[in-house]
DNA sequence: AGGCGCTTGTGAAGACGTGCACAAATCGCG
DNA sequence: CGCGATTTGTGCACGTCTTCACAAGCGCCT
């Protein structure tokens, strides 16, 4: 399969030419570290030690070091972590040297809030174009972007060299708009579909299920709820009532 | 090892008072079983073989097996498993025999977007109050619902039996918010925000951060542009960084 | 009834991820 | 200049998750 990508590609500089294999757990977290070292950063903290910063990303301090040690990062013994250091090491194992450019498919309900999401431009993405198959949408303008026709990808893929795809259409429409990604040579999409798409090997796909989210928690409010409730006498968990918990409820200030 | 529920009767009054303790990665895949198997139901199908719904879920077969073996489910050898039975089973493991109410914090431009969603209703949930601080938005009317001030919040949950709070506030309010919700009796919270809330042992936390899911494609994007790069190419990239990060010690970490 | 093909449920093995605990490294200070 | 306080980096043991492979169970067809 061709996958003609070649974004104005600095190479690398001679150092640091092969990307350490990091686990995939690891990967997941280093963005969180990233947003906590940023934070640190500006109020001011020059050096972080692994408790510090483990805290702040919610993570176990020997977790945060195991991960750090993996992309051979360098800490100082007795001090922590360099702060600017380790953000700019982070930034670029992650690929954010270079300012990605998004396409978002779906300007509905969820795609105008996606496009008037600063946080995209905060760190490191660059929404580069909006598309809808909707003619009465397309050419309104948000956030200083034109909604363009889905049929224009292919000319926008290249002019913009486009590297993710963001799909907020229905899920009905949702492979669809994934082959259309990926046969401009789109190897990277989020979906905010709930269904499942089929993709060639070696594009990546992931996904973000609002109700997913809802039903894992509401699993563990059922099951918090079955243990609350008596045990023995096998009472109907069915019914159980908001009620069940009720004595535990609190004093409406907490300690700011 | 023959410690068996009950056989599933559709009506499971009484029975069933223990939920099985299920692996935390079984459950984040129930949903999506779930969801595939009310399309299958939708189609038609009585009946599905665990390979069929394992594909429809974007799974491998053996896991999807085991994890349904996990809550006991009774599939039929040389059959598959009856749709129908298993949409009851799932959907009562994961609490979903009651609607769950749902109170929205934060109703600007991801919250708007989440209210008017009708994913909710149809998996699950009921979205029973939009709450805002801002007075400007309080009395804005959106799909039904009226936003309500935040302060409001105890009298609601009380009145609504609010079970999972969503986060759609900025960075800097959603620690507030969450003390409040906690402090009303809510034990389960869904959080936008891009930061870590610290809540009491018993709350559980999910997090959805779009900008995370986005470096974590940035990540293989860039592994993937660096195993198709010569390794030897120069050529300077790392305008932003010191000195120090790729010319001097970084080398010895490399596998050549 | 009996055999045959299909599919489930699961034991076992291995891959992966986590957290403890401690030696090694570094800094600041007397 | 050496010492103690501090913090990193990591070996190791343990738990969780995934995957394979196959016996056991089921329905259908002859
Ligand atoms: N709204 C939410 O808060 C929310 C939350 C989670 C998930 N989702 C999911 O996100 C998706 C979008 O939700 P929404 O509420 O924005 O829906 P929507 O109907 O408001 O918007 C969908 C948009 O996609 C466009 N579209 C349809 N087919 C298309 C195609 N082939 N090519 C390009 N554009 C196409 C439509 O014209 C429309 O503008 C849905 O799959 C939904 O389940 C939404
Ligand atoms: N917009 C997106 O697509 C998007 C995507 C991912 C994540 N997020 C995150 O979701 C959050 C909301 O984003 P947004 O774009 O909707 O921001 P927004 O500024 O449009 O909306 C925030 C809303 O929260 C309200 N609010 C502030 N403090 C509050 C408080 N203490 N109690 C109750 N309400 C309060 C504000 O009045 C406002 O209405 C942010 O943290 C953002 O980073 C947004």
């Amino acid at each position: 399969m061709s996958q003609h990508r070649h974004p104005g590609a600095p190479g690398r500089a001679g150092a640091v030419p092969a990307l350490p294999d990091l686990p995939e757990a690891t990967v997941a977290r280093l963005p969180e570290y990233l947003r906590a070292l940023h934070n640190l950063a500006e109020t001011g903290h020059e050096t972080v030690p692994s408790e510090g910063l483990a805290s702040a990303a919610g993570v176990n301090s020997a977790k945060l070091r195991k991960d750090l040690s993996h992309l051979g990062s360098y800490g100082t013994r007795g001090v922590g972590y360099d702060v600017a250091l380790l953000i700019d090491q982070i930034e670029y194992v992650l690929g954010l040297t270079q300012r990605r450019a998004v396409a978002l498919v779906g300007v509905g309900n969820l795609g105008h809030a996606l496009a008037g999401y600063d946080g995209f431009a905060s760190r490191g993405f660059r929404i580069a174009a909006l598309l809808d198959a909707d003619p009465a949408r397309v050419g309104e303008e948000i956030n200083g972007l034109v909604v363009r026709h889905i049929d224009e990808l292919p000319r926008i893929a290249v002019e913009e060299s486009i590297a993710i795809g963001v799909i907020a259409t229905p899920a009905q429409a949702a492979q669809r708009v994934a082959d259309q990604l990926v046969a401009v040579g789109v190897t990277s999409i989020l979906n905010f579909a709930p269904c499942v798409l089929s993709v060639p090997e070696g594009v990546d796909v992931r996904k973000v299920d609002l109700a997913i989210e809802l039903q894992i928690l509401s699993f563990h409010e059922h099951r918090k709820a079955s243990l609350t409730a008596l045990p023995a006498t096998g009472g109907s968990a069915l019914t159980a009532l908001p009620g069940g918990f009720g004595a535990t409820d609190t004093q409406e200030a907490i300690g700011t």
